[in-house]
DNA sequence: GTATGCTTAAAACGGTCGTTTGATTTTCGT
DNA sequence: ACGAAAATCAAACGACCGTTTTAAGCATAC
């Protein structure tokens, strides 16, 4: 019965941290909606800390084998010039939400710990959880920075970033933004969200060069593109 | 010196509240740092909870003014058709960067604040903060709306999202993925990252539609696009 | 049957939390 | 200069925290 328990615990953390915060959720509130001892948590994880990146490791572990698989038989499929943009973005948002498909219920809460992970996050869990991340994004960026070789490769880093940041908002509000006076979007229709967050992050990504003197892609819906500082000043 | 007691407690407790989080911030923590009495938090703002409102009520209310204010002007000097796209984004994430230029060093903080409350915060807080929030982002939702007319209503209130999840991660981050092995980009080219973000911001949002059967905008770095589920899928 | 290793149970540990109290000091209009 | 109001202070409150301890179940191997 050694697993049946561990898996409750943290089955009931995943979600209990998801909803109010790791500080803010007590041992206490785990074990007693997992139905099991206090004491438990302790002694098979050996502390709080040590739960939580358990969680995050079950999780991730598999999303990101697989983003690097997909992006893996991209690239061993896309030959030369390496796959398209939103090949890529897709083979980096993609697995996630497939976990949220398949996990469904219990799946959905850890999306949502998923975004808080990464906008707060204590400086030992950001280590332990951020290691396997670290080598997933480093390749991600790499292949959009072949994707994209008119920008420069720090605009390209930059813009990973606001792909990271838009993806983790989605699962952390399902792509809603929080308004008070708006019910959550029901859960299920995950994968419009995921189609939608993919076209906007690969029409991000593909977006023109800072100062496009030879503006190669017209800019689809303005007719005309002040300076944003200018407009933002104004 | 009531006031300046009270600013001493606001600002250590955003830039406390920022590096640590709400929950694992104590009141010891920041009557220490702020060098003003334990007591001192409640005998002027009555509660801890009380006192992340009074954070994010200094520092959002001119935000979303200027927010208001410069869509506003936008809208007048665009006439019938309404503001482009850019414009609009950059009359959303503009001001928050101006602030972070304003205040330099305790602006930063409160940003990286901002970012958090974004993705977690406790109900009451969020009801509290979203209240003036919810009008901003009404009027800027109906603002894209009119600006992209081609676009499901839901579909760009999905956008919406994604902008403001991309805005909050670059407020935490500094547009920086944080990567374990990257030391944080030094602060002050946040002029070149509110570009880099409003550009990309302003491309996801006019993205070509979810069944783009008669697409009217070519896509532009990719020279075919996969369905993304069958890419994420394979 | 008894010993052994793994798991659960109940209780308590020291510590920190947000908050309150009551006395004291400072401020300021008069 | 004086008295009321505002602000600060040290100290303590009860509650809850993560963790530890100690004892009890409960299989399996001898």
């Amino acid at each position: 019965m050694a697993e049946e328990t561990k898996e409750r615990i943290l089955d009931a953390a995943e979600r209990l941290f998801a909803d109010s915060g790791f500080s803010a959720t007590s041992l206490r509130d785990i074990t007693g909606e997992a139905g099991v001892n206090l004491a438990s948590v302790n002694y098979h994880f050996g502390s709080k800390e040590a739960l939580l990146s358990a969680i995050l490791d079950r999780r991730f572990r598999p999303i990101n084998d697989r983003r690097l698989a997909v992006l893996d038989a991209l690239e061993t499929a896309a030959g030369e010039g390496g796959p398209a943009v939103e090949e890529i973005v897709a083979a980096l948002v993609g697995p996630p939400f497939e976990s949220l498909a398949e996990l469904e219920h219990c799946g959905a809460k850890f999306l949502k710990l998923v975004g808080q992970i990464h906008s707060r996050a204590s400086e030992e869990i950001r280590v332990t959880f951020l290691r396997q991340f670290d080598r997933v994004l480093a390749r991600f960026t790499a292949a959009f920075q072949r994707a994209l070789p008119d920008l420069d490769p720090d605009e390209v880093a930059t813009r990973v970033a606001f792909v990271v940041g838009a993806m983790a908002h989605a699962m952390t509000w399902g792509g809603q933004i929080p308004f008070a006076s708006r019910a959550a979007r029901p859960a299920g229709d995950s994968a419009r969200l995921l189609e939608s967050l993919t076209r906007f992050a690969a029409a991000g990504m593909a977006a023109p060069r800072r100062d496009p003197i030879a503006d190669p892609i017209p800019a689809p819906a303005p007719a005309h593109v002040p300076a944003p500082a200018a407009a933002a000043g104004g």
